[in-house]
DNA sequence: TTGCGATCCCTTTTT
DNA sequence: GGGATCGCAA
């Protein structure tokens, strides 16, 4: 029973928020009530839709606290607050309409609901494991944690990698298994012993009062699934939710989902959930994404609406034209008609370079050709963008960027924190917040060197695990420890002290105690020597990286003063009182009861958010750039001008995703998701040669390049147009032309296949002893070859003088 | 205990 | 190409 505001009131507010919709978009935006499904294609206004209908909800009088949004990304659920906010006052003065909406990614809301109830689960008599004040271990913390559970149950890395098991761990996690679950299915030796893995695993994260990332949504999931006092709770409050990115939703997403949901008045059709997505942009299936919690929706809440926006306003009609004929090759797909009314554009180019360099030049080439002038005629850096498979083909184009003097960025929001200087700062405060975090305890308890090697860690380690205490507390009593020398315990013994003339002994309070948190933060960076060392290393070494350390540790300084200037404890909406959501008191929601000294509350905000942060979160529109990421990190945005690099077999799609046909259909999504950001412009590269990881190699263009329409494509070869020194192969072919396919059973294929059928053993005058794995026809025939001494590399028969050998 | 150099291994995408 | 690890010298 939403509270409805006379309808002539606001009639003038609803009519701005509707007069520039579709007719679809505005069915979309009014259905409010019951479930509804949008599938919302590339481009067709999703994010405008799901703006309007919160703004519209609010204006009709629901209050704001009473919907949830969630989103992927931090960065779009803090745009999406701000046009609500510009939406419902667009004068700025006035943002008490908002006030108390949830705006989060599903891993930031169950970090706020783990801590808000989990002492209200445990009253319901679910336990969670974790206090409150838990830490969120990021993905070193996480690897770090199951490296020592694997070497404490007496395995050895090489067997059981920690990525793998974390991998398999994460995977249980994602479909809800928790460490008992998982091992009662384990039928095999390797599934028994991941689940030894997990459950010593947890046991480790729990000790230290420490979640990963997955936890944050089982752990909700759970509380929501067993705790009816939870789950009512929240589902009084959140009386609307949103979803964004439903195809991307996991098992555990989709459960939190539905609970929070729940099932709606019973005169009704079902819970006021509206979840927009598109299937043809799923991309995360492999973090346990289920496109068919999409495909599905219909089916769990039958009288749910569904509204489909095919509509493209984002694209010229060639862009379009060449996604869509791309997608339509992938078979396991619900059509979805793509159109627009626009007419004109640019068809896409695909350009075949020589190798990784030449097509970093190009690209910077080809966007500098297409950036503004005097007249302003053409774009803006910050309206192009760079895309590639995988992270590590930024570093040769960022190069090229650099010497053609073009501004850029890269899309990586945790670069940051992943740098050296400021985990290790990081992990002085995590410490600071919670002593029980072995990780971070582990990670600066000897930096800088302070006298504490590996080999008495590991007596006071060997220690705590018999005794079942943290590593802290073995550090406190290190007297009490045996073997160690007396140098070694005073150093313990300063390492304690230190962390606590920073907590105050735990209190926070007293004159010695920072005032602010950039006090803090400041201080710990002194106090710790952090500073020190890496100054000292900086005057020894000259050398710029070093200088650069220290300018990271004062940055870090100014992000926190930053967070200290925009934390307001009483805008955080899980600080309302949820007694407030009787309608009538909307506007004076009383403050909730977390009680810890507000130094530490603030401490413990902002090292969960720099735990939380996405890649996707560091896409500053504002900045005079190009940005460059990675195609998955592309998802949601848009740019005028578009290049993606590096479309070859093995990159996109990628190698590891070449096991079944549904992997290669992801691979494809990508690639249309890449190519749907673009507005304007689109070009594709691909190398003829690339070097990875040391090693050059040929490589063969995509398969998706062929499947774009020829009407719409530019397809030109540009590999012999470039001249490089430290290049010393010279063979040519280019892309491949004329019909397509080349599997009739004709041609220079057929004939190859006859001269050199598969398995068949050669030699090659460089590479030696070889057999033949593959054919692949073209222009010029390629044959994929496993040499004894060098690996698999494909060369293009005509020029490789093979001596067949049987 | 520390620090350096050789060697080995790996590599998708991310909250 | 680069990060992690290991062995060895100081």
């Amino acid at each position: 029973m939403p509270p409805r505001t006379d309808a002539t009131t606001t009639m003038t507010a609803m009519d701005h928020l509707l007069d520039d919709l579709t007719p679809p978009q505005k069915e979309a935006v009014l259905h409010t009530e019951g479930p509804l499904l949008v599938l919302a294609a590339a481009g067709s206004g999703k994010t405008r839709v799901i703006t309007r209908r919160i703004a519209y909800l609010i204006s009709c009088g629901v209050p704001a606290w009473s919907i949830l949004a969630l989103t992927f990304t931090n960065k779009a659920a803090g745009e999406m607050r701000e046009r609500v906010q510009t939406m419902l006052a667009p004068d700025g003065e006035e943002t008490r309409q908002s006030r108390g909406l949830t705006v989060s990614t599903f891993h930031a809301l169950g970090a706020r609901l783990i801590r808000r109830y989990g002492e209200l689960a445990a009253h319901d008599g679910v336990q969670l494991g974790i206090k409150s004040d838990f830490t969120i271990y990021t993905s070193p913390d996480q690897l770090a944690a199951v490296k020592a559970t694997v070497l404490s149950l007496g395995l050895s890395t090489t067997n059981w990698p920690p990525r793998s098991v974390l991998g398999a761990i994460s995977k249980a996690k994602n479909e809800l298994l928790d460490a008992d679950d998982y091992a009662m299915r384990a039928g095999d030796f390797f599934s028994k012993n991941i689940a030894k893995l997990y459950a010593g695993y947890q046991k480790r994260l729990r000790a230290a009062n420490a979640v990963d990332f997955d936890d944050l949504l089982m752990l909700t999931a759970k509380m929501l699934r067993e705790s009816k006092a939870v789950r009512e709770e929240c589902q009084r409050r959140w009386q609307y939710l949103l979803i964004d990115e439903y195809q991307d939703t996991n098992h555990a997403q989709f459960t939190i989902a539905s609970m929070l949901a729940g099932e709606g008045p019973a005169e009704g059709d079902g819970p006021n959930v509206c979840v927009v997505g598109d299937p043809d942009q799923a991309i995360y299936s492999w973090r346990g994404a289920d496109i068919s919690n999409i495909l599905e929706f219909e089916e769990r809440y039958p009288k749910a609406a569904v509204i489909t926006l095919g509509e493209n306003f984002r694209s010229t009609a060639p862009i379009l034209a060449a996604a869509d004929a791309l997608i339509r090759h992938n078979k396991k797909r619900k059509h979805k008609d793509l159109f627009t009314s626009r007419e004109g554009g640019e068809p896409i180019t695909a350009v075949l370079c020589r190798d990784e360099r030449h097509e970093a030049q190009l690209v910077a080439d080809w966007l500098r050709s297409h950036a503004e002038d005097e007249d302003g005629v053409g774009y803006a850096w910050r309206e192009m963008a760079v895309f590639y498979r995988t992270n590590a083909l930024s570093r040769v184009m960022e190069d090229a960027l650099r010497e053609a003097g073009v501004p850029y960025v890269i899309a990586r929001g945790t670069a940051f924190f992943d740098r050296e200087e400021i985990k290790h700062a990081l992990g002085y405060l995590r410490v600071v917040a919670n002593q029980a975090d072995d990780v971070s305890v582990g990670r600066i308890v000897n930096v800088p060197t302070r006298g504490i090697g590996a080999t008495s860690l590991g007596r006071v380690r060997e220690a705590t695990a018999e005794a079942g205490i943290s590593l802290w507390e073995g550090l406190q009593q290190a007297e009490r420890v045996e073997g160690l020398s007396t140098r070694a315990v005073n150093a313990m013994k300063g390492f304690v002290e230190l962390i606590e003339s920073w907590t105050g002994h735990g209190s926070f309070l007293g004159k010695e105690m920072a005032g602010s948190l950039a006090e803090l933060v400041e201080r710990v960076i002194r106090e710790s020597g952090l500073e020190k060392s890496y100054k000292h290393q900086a005057e020894t070494t000259k050398s710029e990286a070093d200088a650069e350390r220290l300018d990271n540790l004062s940055e870090l300084v100014s992000s926190a003063a930053q967070f200290e200037e925009e934390y307001d404890p009483a805008s955080d909406p899980f600080a309302f009182d949820l007694d407030a959501t009787d309608p009538g008191g909307t506007d004076s929601p009383t403050l909730g009861t977390i009680e810890m000294p507000p130094l530490l509350a603030m401490l413990r905000a902002y090292l969960e958010k720099v735990s939380l942060v996405a890649d996707a979160d560091a896409v500053d529109p504002a900045s005079g750039s190009v940005t460059l990421m990675t195609l998955h990190a592309a998802k949601g945005l848009e740019f005028p001008v578009v290049a993606m690099i590096g479309l070859e077999e093995g990159l996109l799609p990628h190698s590891r995703a070449h096991a079944s046909e549904d992997d290669l259909e992801e691979e494809r999504r990508l690639c249309f998701v890449g190519i749907t950001r673009a507005m304007r412009l689109v070009q594709l590269t691909s190398a003829k040669y690339r070097t990875i990881r040391g090693m050059r190699d040929r490589t063969i263009p995509s398969r998706f390049i062929e499947e774009l329409p020829r009407e719409h494509t530019l397809v030109s070869d540009q590999s012999d147009a470039w001249d490089d020194p430290h290049d010393d192969f010279n063979d040519t072919g280019g892309y491949p032309s004329g019909s397509a396919g080349g599997s009739s059973g004709s041609g220079p294929l057929a004939k190859a296949k006859q001269e050199l059928p598969i398995g068949s053993r050669v030699r090659h005058p460089q590479f030696g002893a070889g057999e033949v794995l593959s054919l692949e026809g073209g222009s010029s025939v390629r044959a994929k070859i496993k040499f004894r001494d060098v690996g698999v590399k494909t060369l293009v028969l005509e020029y490789a003088r093979l001596q067949r050998l049987s």
